[in-house]
This record gives structure tokens, C-alpha cells and sequence, in this order.
RNA sequence: GCCCAAGUGGCGGAAUGGUAGACGCAGGGGAUUCAAAAUCCCCCGCCGCAAGGCGUGCCGGUUCGAGUCCGGCCUUGGGUACCA
């Protein structure tokens, strides 16, 4: 073989470490355990530069462990279950079942030929009935542990093809197919409590050293913690049975600045008063439309109804507030009623502004500012605030300080008490479709709501279920409904809801250290392998996906199935970067958008030659269809050059933006270093001593910028680090058997990267065994040093010149060397510096 | 709307508060070749003949020194609880 071929080295390595077996992980007490995941990917069907990404990052983090000597877990699995399966179930006929398994095969054998050092025994879909089942036995622990639960709550309903839609299925408040406006209805849904572990869910953030700070950020802030008063406002004159509308406030202080009191339209006492009032039925209707997703909630206009009672100040009861029920207030959030202060909050001066209600300043900004202030006056966060009709007293507080007096004076007074409250919901997991995993409970007339008996699990999917006409088919099956009740014996009816597919990756990484257990987890395993040393994936899961997976470890150790130790299931985590691609899209007649894939388009037109509209690169996804498919790249180049391309291109948590321009060279620099390698091997040229020892030295300094770089996450860096020292290593006029050593650690920094080149390049030079499972190189300080150094002389902070210095020297004398210098005589013109800073080994400053 | 990020040459990007633009792509010039491919060498932020000046989204601040820290904006992206 005279050239780098790819397609010839490839597959013979894979075999041979196949053969070797070197990355089946066993329990050897002997090594220290490290457990790398990639969060598994959806079967879409396709693998795309996205996964590329992420597992090519988890394959350099467990290659290199592996060489370093620790016992690697290194797993793969399917989120199988989800709603792409049905829609296209719906669009082409065929069975989710179906679809999903080939889409499994053909990513599996896409993504085989990347190399990546997977124990792919370990390897499960979450459709599978063994581990949906084992989640129904979990799911039966929980409830019964109290973590499970059922009430109301709200989805968004089709009227025309009479099914609920997701969030992603409702487009601008109607729905993605009927085009029907979406309607808002309650249905009875199981949902986990979450919100009882809101406290130690935050507290236990600042113990995830290793997590981005972002990410624990943007946790923090969706828990929500937040501390209030809730107190009530006496009702005048309310229907039966209402005499008080109970209020959570965070904002105390603006108590006296109240204005109005708003109720949300799903309030009891709303819901009781459009009884005897049409006109508020019809507002409340009105307020029910649209969708349920907070953005779409907060943006909507903000709308009242002024049901014509009144509620009672708590500090002066002559004083009388109107009652609103207003579109922006939710019922899932604190009472479901607030006080509304125009004066200090911007919705409210809209609202009060647009309902002609009065404006009254609570507090001002100073003594001498305008009492009749108009305008909403948030107060600044340093400066005291001074109350006009003060509760607590007549005194100058900040905004933290006056709230905390605002409570213990209400609390002293009896209005109210002092709560603390979270943002976070419970985790509602109905979903009233088939592709997901069955809740094994069953509905008995006499019994109730009755949780299934284990030895009945899994509690399978019916295969038999057809997708043309919409709704769930669990509903419409003639007999899967029809179920025995678990203890009476009677005939029931099953639950049809299935759980939501989050469920389903919210323990994966657990079973993975057992994939084949017949419970849920296998303690020892658990506890060997457990938790996971290092999780990557997108950022885009930064809350929900990773906050479900830590209430589940901790709802797991509750019910007995992992140890306390693992609770927080991820030691470390790294958030990728998005891979993401430019929209192509086209309208059609009704002026909806139309995407096209990349594939499809040329110089900006389709193939019949209609101009495309570009719009910004976005996250790829298939809706989208801004997808690149990444086997045409492993086939014309190969996969070490595909994984070369995706590490090498952009910083690993930063977006990167998908273009070919890179593959090409990517492939030509693995061609030089191919060759540049042969070369050596076959190699018998002396060479100085002198050139020996800069070559070394050189080795050595990229052994440790290289190993620096894979270990923090600086693929980007490591590879442009491995750019330099194979130039460093083409130009050298070293030795044959010093140039062998360092080809063949070449080999080895490479081989995390690229590793069938590595293992050829590895054999071509004599190394012994697989470069694989070879001891990771030890970079030997010593063998860095440089004799001189280059430091920057700046005057007032502006490089000016630079001066060569032994490593060692003193600062005095890099001083008066630094002075002697032209510039900074010139600059000098003759006076004594100001100031002259000299940091060592990094830059010298005149300071004139 | 709210929460969280990011913004540096023509492009991707580098830079423990210490020489801004490493490394790569694209581009320009040269060597080799009958010619090409491949390969190798050199140049390459902007303005300027030069001396020099200006430069890390915008405005201000801290510092001997700011891409980096602080305050305020702008733009783009992610999340927003039923996309995964």
C-alpha cells in the first residue's frame, strides 16, 4: 500500500479490537472505574453530524480513559418511543413498531463504521417490552412510595379532529393539521412530585462541581424559589361558599399600592360566577383558547373582566379593590389570584391603564419626587426606598429588607403568613398516545383506580392498532382495554394513557450497568458502576431531561433499587455545542412554509429550478429538514476523518455550522500524516543529537498540551496542537529511531481522535499490540523547558518591542534589560520610569 | 414575555487579566511537472509609500495592562414543562 486508504485500514481494526474485545466493560475490582455516556439518540432513522459530534466527543473521553488505564463503560442505546414513529405510522401507513426497529438497524449500522469504542452487548431500546416493562415495575414502586399522583390539568385540544396535541403540533394557537384554533381542557393525568423535592433538587446543585455553571444557573431559576406573603383579601358580597380570595405575593412591600385583585379564569370562584353570567362564560371561553406553553400564555394580550365585586383592603376594609379575572394569571401557579400594583409593575400600569384603574405609588424613589407619579417606578437595587404609606414603619429600607419587614408586620398583624413557594410544577406523564410505554394501572368500577400486580408486567403494547383516523389507538382497540381488576377480579378497564418519553431516558444510564437484570437495576452493578463519571450531550436538555434524570436516581434510591451514593446520577457533564445548518424553505398555496433538504438544493433553487428562501442557521432537525447525512463523508473519506472534522472544526460546547469545505482537508492533513509516518518507518537516516533533543523536546510539549486538551474538553485546541508538532516532526532533522518514538506517539495523541489510522500508523512503527489498550504517554516536564524565552516589552500597556531572556533570569535584570532597549529609550527620552512591572516568563510594562 | 448563553480577519476559530488573530480553510505568489493532479516553500486583520495609527458587536467603568472583570445596551441562538 503506497497511500492512506482508509476504506482498506478501517474495517480490519475494527475487527481486531472486536476480536480483542478490549471495550466489553467486566467489573475488574483491580482498575478504577470510569463511566463515559453520550445521551442516546432518538432513532430518527439517519444519523447526522449532530450524533457525530456527540459521540465522537464521549469516544475521545473513553479511549483516552482506556489508555490511561481504567476499566471503561462505554454504552449505546435507543430512545425509542416518541411521537415521529406515529406521524409517520399516519403519513405512510406502516406501524410504529416497524419503523422504529428498522430505523434502529439502519443507525446502528451507520454508526459502526465510526469506530467508536462501544460495549455494544449492553446495547437496548427503551420500546423494548424488557425495559418498559422494568420501568411499569418502577413506575408501581413510586406510586406506591406516594411519588405518584392524579389531578387536573390542562392540554391543548383539537375540536375538529377531537385529539390532544403537543406544544410542537400547535402552530400560532391552532392546530398543525385541522387548523382548528386549539382550545385549553382539563383531563385527570398522572403526574410525579417533583415539587416535594424542589429543595433538595436546588440545594443539592452546589455539590455538581462539575457541571457548566449555566446549566445549574438555568436550574435554579426553573426551580424558582422564592419567598412571600399569602394572605387573603376579604370577598363583598360573593357567591355561597366565597367570602375570601387568597393571594401569594412576592412583592409585599407594594402591598399598600394595590389597585385591583385579578383571579385566573380556571379559578373556582371564576368558574362559579360564569354560571349566572354569560358574558363572562364567553371571556373565560375566550381566555381557554390557544396553547398551553408559557411563552404563548405570557405573550398573548393581556385581557380582563371586571366581575363587578369587590374585596376588602386587609389594612383598611373601607377600602375597596375590584375583582378582575384576567387572561395572564394561572391557576397552576401560587393561588390562581394576585393583587395587581400599577405603580410598580409594568403588566399591571398596562392593565390599569387600559381598565382606567387608579395608579397609587406605594413608595417613591425620594422624599421630594412626585407623589402623583404615572409612570411604573422600579426602584434602584442599591438605594433605600422610602414608604409614602408605610405598614412596617416610616423607615428607609431596600428592596429585600422591606419585604422581609412587610411579612413579620403583616404576620404580627394576622394578614397572612410567610411562605416560601418554587416556580417548579409537578411532572405531568399522561399522554394520550400509543408509541410510549403503558401505565400498568387499571380502572375498576368497584376498586377504583387499581395498580396493576407485577407478575402481570410488562403490560405490552397491542401490536394490532391502525393510524388512520386520529386519537389514540389504545382507545379504539376492541379488547386491550379490557382487563381484569388486579383486586377484585371484575372486569375493568385499562389506562390507555402512556407515559411520557421522558420517562424513558430518565434512568437509561441506570440500566445500562444492568441491562439485562430482571428488576429494575442490579444493586451491585449500581453500585460498582454508577454514578456516571462524565455525561455529554446538547445543551438544549439543560433543564428538563437532566432534572428529571436527578429526581428519578433519588426516586429510585427511595424505592430500593440504587444506592443513596448515586442519587445524583451525573458527576460531571458537558453540554455540546448544537450542530446546526442553514433553512431552505418554500410556501405553498395556503403561504405555510414548505422546508427542503440540503441535498435538494443547488446555488439556492430546487432541481425544477424554484428559488429557495435561506433562512439563519438553526438547531438541525428533522422538521426542519436542515439535516446533512454524514455517511456520504465516511464514504468517500472515512471515519477518522469525519470524527477529525467534527472535533477539530469548533470549540466542543460552542454551535457549530455544518459546511463540506472541511472534510477535504481534514482528509488531506490524515494523508500527510499517513505518509509522513510511513516515511519514518521506513527510515534508517542518523541524525544530530542536537536536532534529537528538539525533537524530543517538542514531543514532550505536545504530549502535554494534547493531553491537557482531550482531558478539558479542548478537542479543538489538541488538534491544532497535533497540526504543529506533525509539521514540527516533517521539518525534523532527528534521527530515524528518534522520529519512530515520536510517530509513535503521534500515534497515540491521535488515536482518541482518529484511531484506525492511529492503529495503523501504530503497526507501521513497530509499536507493540493495539495503540488502544497502549499506556497513554507521560509528558516529562524536564524535557520542556526551553533555554531562552521571547518576552513582550509593552510602555503604558502597548507592545513595543521584545526582548530574548535565559528561562531562569531574574527580574531586576530582564528590567535593565527591558530598559536598555531602543524603544524604550526613545520613549524615555532621557526621564525615569513611573513604574516597571515585570511578570515572569510572561511580559515586561514601562509604565511612564 | 421570562430564564440562560454567544458575538474576535473573507471563513471556522486561538489566547491562566499579560505579544490579539495560534492552528486550519479560502485567497495570492513561487518550486516541481511536457502538462496536470498530488506534494513542497513563502505571503496573508484594516488604513498608510513610510513612520505610524486603528482594531475582539455598541456605550461606559475597573486596572500598569481588558477579547477576558464590572454596569448598561444591541443582535443571534437555546429553553419555556406534550419535539427529543
Amino acid at each position: 500500500m503506497s497511500r492512506y486508504s482508509p476504506a482498506e485500514i478501517e474495517a480490519n481494526w475494527r475487527k481486531a479490537w472486536d476480536e480483542a474485545g478490549i471495550f466489553r466493560a467486566g467489573n475488574d475490582p483491580a482498575k478504577p472505574k470510569y463511566y463515559v455516556l453520550e445521551m442516546f439518540p432518538y432513532p430518527s432513522g439517519r444519523i447526522h453530524m449532530g450524533h457525530v459530534r456527540n459521540y465522537t466527543m464521549g469516544d475521545v473521553i473513553a479511549r483516552h480513559k482506556l489508555a490511561t488505564g481504567h476499566n471503561v463503560l462505554h454504552p449505546m442505546g435507543w430512545d425509542a418511543f416518541g411521537m415521529p414513529a406515529e406521524n409517520a405510522a399516519m403519513a405512510s401507513g406502516g406501524h410504529p413498531k416497524d419503523w422504529t426497529y428498522q430505523n434502529i438497524a439502519d443507525m446502528r449500522a451507520q454508526m459502526k463504521p465510526l469506530g467508536l469504542s462501544i460495549d455494544w452487548s449492553r446495547e437496548f431500546a427503551t420500546c423494548d417490552p424488557e425495559y418498559y416493562g422494568q420501568q411499569q415495575a418502577l413506575f408501581l414502586d413510586m406510586l406506591e412510595a406516594g411519588l405518584v399522583y392524579r389531578k387536573n390539568a390542562v392540554v391543548n385540544w383539537d375540536p375538529v379532529d377531537m385529539t390532544v396535541l403537543a406544544n410542537e403540533q400547535v402552530e400560532n394557537g391552532r392546530g398543525w393539521r385541522s387548523g382548528a384554533e386549539v382550545e385549553r381542557r382539563e383531563l385527570t393525568q398522572w403526574f410525579f412530585a417533583i415539587s416535594d423535592m424542589a429543595e433538595e433538587l436546588l440545594e443539592a446543585l452546589d455539590t455538581l462541581d462539575d457541571w457548566p455553571a449555566k446549566v445549574r444557573l438555568m436550574q435554579e431559576n426553573w426551580i424558582g424559589k422564592s419567598r412571600g406573603l399569602q394572605f387573603a383579601f376579604g370577598l363583598n358580597e360573593g357567591p355561597d361558599g366565597f367570602d375570601r380570595i387568597e393571594v401569594y405575593t412576592t412583592r409585599p412591600d407594594t402591598l399598600m399600592g394595590a389597585s385591583f385583585v385579578g383571579i385566573s379564569p380556571d379559578h373556582p370562584l371564576a368558574k362559579q360566577l360564569e354560571k349566572d353570567d354569560a358574558e363572562l362564560a364567553a371571556f373565560n371561553a375566550e381566555c381557554r383558547k390557544g396553547g398551553t406553553t408559557e411563552e404563548a400564555l405570557e405573550k398573548a394580550e393581556k385581557r380582563g373582566y371586571n366581575t363587578g365585586l369587590t374585596v376588602r383592603h386587609p389594612f383598611d376594609t373601607a377600602w375597596e379593590l375590584p375583582v378582575y379575572v384576567a387572561n395572564f394569571i394561572l391557576m397552576d401557579y401560587g393561588t390562581g389570584a394576585i393583587f395587581g400594583v400599577p405603580a410598580h409593575d409594568q403588566r399591571d400600569f398596562d392593565f390599569a391603564t387600559k381598565y382606567a384603574l387608579p395608579i397609587i405609588p406605594a413608595f417613591l424613589p425620594s422624599e421630594d419626587a412626585d407623589p402623583q407619579l404615572n409612570a411604573p417606578y422600579v426602584p434602584p437595587k442599591t438605594e433605600p426606598v422610602h414608604y409614602v404609606s408605610t405598614i412596617a414603619g416610616d423607615t428607609w429600607q431596600t428592596g429585600a429588607e422591606a419585604i422581609e419587614a412587610t411579612i413579620a408586620f403583616c404576620e404580627q398583624n394576622g394578614v397572612g403568613q410567610g411562605v416560601t413557594k418554587y416556580r417548579l410544577r409537578d411532572w405531568g406523564l399522561s399522554r394520550q398516545r400509543y408509541w410510549g410505554c403503558p401505565i400498568p394501572v387499571v380502572h375498576c368500577d368497584a376498586c377504583g383506580v387499581v395498580p396493576e400486580k407485577k407478575e402481570n408486567l410488562p403490560i405490552r403494547l397491542p401490536d394490532d392498532v391502525t393510524f388512520d383516523v386520529p386519537g389514540n389507538p389504545l382507545d379504539r382497540h376492541p379488547t386491550w382495554r379490557n382487563a381484569p381488576c388486579p383486586k377484585c377480579g371484575a372486569d375493568a378497564r385499562r389506562e390507555t394513557d402512556t407515559m411520557d418519553t421522558f420517562v424513558d431516558s430518565s434512568w437509561y444510564f441506570i440500566r445500562f450497568t444492568a441491562p439485562h437484570a430482571d428488576t429494575p437495576t442490579d444493586i451491585a452493578a449500581a453500585e460498582y458502576w454508577m454514578n456516571v463519571d462524565q455525561y455529554i450531550g446538547g445543551v438544549e436538555h439543560a433543564i428538563l431531561h437532566l432534572l428529571y434524570s436527578r429526581f428519578f436516581a433519588r426516586a429510585i434510591h427511595i424505592t430500593g433499587h440504587l444506592p443513596k451514593s448515586a442519587s445524583e446520577p451525573f458527576n460531571a457533564l458537558f453540554t455540546q455545542g448544537m450542530v446546526t445548518h442553514e433553512i431552505y424553505q418554500t410556501r405553498d398555496e395556503n403561504g405555510r412554509p414548505v422546508y427542503h433538504l440540503p441535498e435538494d438544493v443547488q446555488d439556492g433553487k430546487l432541481a425544477d429550478g424554484t428559488p429557495v428562501q435561506i433562512v439563519p442557521s438553526a438547531k438541525m432537525s428533522k422538521s426542519k429538514k436542515n439535516v446533512v447525512d454524514p455517511i456520504g463523508i465516511i464514504d468517500a473519506y472515512g471515519a477518522d476523518t469525519a470524527r477529525w472534522f467534527v472535533l477539530s472544526d469548533s470549540p466542543p460546547e460552542r454551535d457549530v455550522e455544518w459546511t463540506a469545505a472541511g472534510a477535504e482537508a481534514a482528509f488531506k492533513h490524515l494523508s500527510r500524516v499517513w505518509r509522513i509516518a510511513s516515511e519514518i518507518a521506513a527510515s534508517d537516516a542518523p541524525g544530530t543529537s542536537e536536532a534529537d533533543e528538539a525533537l524530543l523536546r517538542e514531543m514532550h510539549k505536545a504530549i502535554h498540551d494534547v493531553t491537557g486538551g482531550v482531558e478539558s474538553f479542548g478537542f479543538n485546541a489538541a488538534i491544532a496542537r497535533l497540526y504543529a508538532f506533525t509539521g514540527v516532526l516533517a521539518k525534523s532533522e532527528a534521527g530515524a529511531q528518534a522520529k519512530r518514538a515520536a510517530a509513535r506517539t503521534l500515534a497515540q495523541l491521535m488515536a482518541p481522535m482518529t484511531p484506525h489510522l492511529a492503529e495503523e500508523m501504530w503497526q507501521m512503527l513497530g509499536g507493540e499490540g493495539l495503540v488502544a489498550v497502549a499506556p497513554w504517554p507521560v509528558a516529562d516536564p524536564a524535557m520542556m523547558q526551553d533555554d531562552t524565552i521571547t518576552l513582550p516589552v509593552q510602555i503604558n500597556g502597548k507592545r513595543r518591542t521584545e526582548i530574548q531572556v535565559p528561562q531562569e533570569m531574574a527580574k531586576d535584570e530582564v528590567e535593565k534589560i527591558a530598559l536598555a532597549t531602543d524603544a524604550v529609550q526613545r520613549a524615555l527620552e532621557g526621564a525615569q520610569p513611573k513604574k516597571v512591572i515585570v511578570v515572569p516568563g510572561r511580559i515586561v510594562n514601562v509604565v511612564i
